[in-house]
DNA sequence: CAAGCAAACTTTACATTGGCAATATATGTC
DNA sequence: GACATATATTGCCAATGTAAAGTTTGCTTG
């Protein structure tokens, strides 16, 4: 019997097409995108370079499956710093906090997860697991009124919000674009707290009128 | 005397490396980044492809020169649609509106003028043209007083909360993520109004007590 | 148990890419 | 006009992703 660790034996693997994706994780810590070729992964993980193409179609299908599993890890990473914030807004915070956090510790990892170029967002599996990354931040944010107008589409318009707050901070800090605008230790982690930015957003528990209660 | 437009006489090209960059966006916007090579960019120049080595010294060098002609065309593309708006917040709108609807509009460029996988941002051309292009946002944000709490470097805080929050939504509604979340027209465009978000912003024109003109 | 068969992996081959070195050609300066 | 320099070309190389054909393994079926 086979089992799900990194066995391996003779000609059949085993389990390969973990094997890609873990190697190719491994790559991207380590050595950067650069590096991160199908047959640097194959040889890392101890077959031949067309090996992959069995359980992956081409490159591109490879790398989208290591993105998967980045948005996975993201989401898991936020979910760990969440468990240790007790109220809403600190709920929050800390999940927007783990989101740059990530993104700032693994680099590499994250620059693949939102590249274009080498994933294929239309892959069901990369789709769910960034949906689940995604839902994260919105089930936290589930209540929140952020936006004033309280329109139609309101909860998922501030879902948006929070994400491309969040993401474009991330993205810029880790580009290093805004590194000259700003001093080092910034773009380790969000410089604004949520509270101290939106001082008068509110929990609405139902469809009520909008309070001004934060005013 | 050789002019500034597509001249080329013979063996030199007279502005090789104008007409480089300009090649690399055009091959860019038809054929997307999967197809932007050094061979290409030269061919489609009309010159071998080792010649870009002597004006950029690498692949990279060319394209970080391209990232840059892309920031300043980025740059250009805001202050063209801020023209239009009067009201200090409708020039806010304006650029941001300008900012999504070119990284839209211009998907491959705006990918690749991010991209720390293709660019060298420490390059000082890039972060001029890149730095140019903030401070549209910068200049408009300016006496914006979007930081409650008021702290020191607030503007500094604000401007790049604007700047996090727009970029974050280009890219990605870009990256086709958002798309399973929304739909599609939300894409093109900034689907908040600054004002409706953030009712109780106010400009600051001295350090007196927030007006709220806004709401 | 044997034969067949599909899946998994390897080997080989190939077109394309970026970079390097050597070479050729044009430009400018004395 | 001659020499130095900038500019561009040619030829070459290692590395890459993909495709096709060959080999091994494990499962199924008679």
């Amino acid at each position: 019997m086979i089992t799900d660790t990194e066995t391996k034996r003779g000609y059949h693997h085993g389990n390969l097409k973990r094997a890609l994706v873990l190697a190719g994780v491994e790559i991207l810590e380590a050595d950067g995108m650069a590096l991160l070729s199908l047959r640097a992964i194959a040889a890392r993980a101890g077959v031949s370079h067309a090996a992959p193409k069995n359980h992956f179609g081409c490159l591109r299908g490879l790398l989208t499956a290591i993105a998967a599993e980045g948005f996975r890890r993201h989401a898991a990473f936020m979910r760990a710093g969440l468990s240790a914030a007790s109220g809403r807004k600190d709920r929050l915070n800390a999940a927007m906090q783990g989101y740059v956090r990530f993104a700032h510790e693994h680099k590499q990892l994250f620059m693949l997860m939102f590249s274009a170029q080498h994933c294929d967002f239309s892959d069901p599996d990369l789709n769910l697991a960034a949906r689940a990354s995604y839902d994260v931040l919105a089930d936290i944010s589930a209540g929140l009124d952020w936006d004033k107008a309280n329109a139609p589409g309101g909860q998922r318009r501030t879902e948006l919000m929070l994400w491309s707050f969040v993401h474009g901070f991330a993205q810029l800090s880790n580009s290093g674009l805004s590194g000259p605008l700003e001093s080092g230790s910034m773009a380790e982690h969000l410089p604004f707290d949520i509270a101290d930015i939106m001082p008068d957003f509110s929990y609405a528990p139902g469809p009520g009128p909008k309070t001004d209660e934060a005013r």
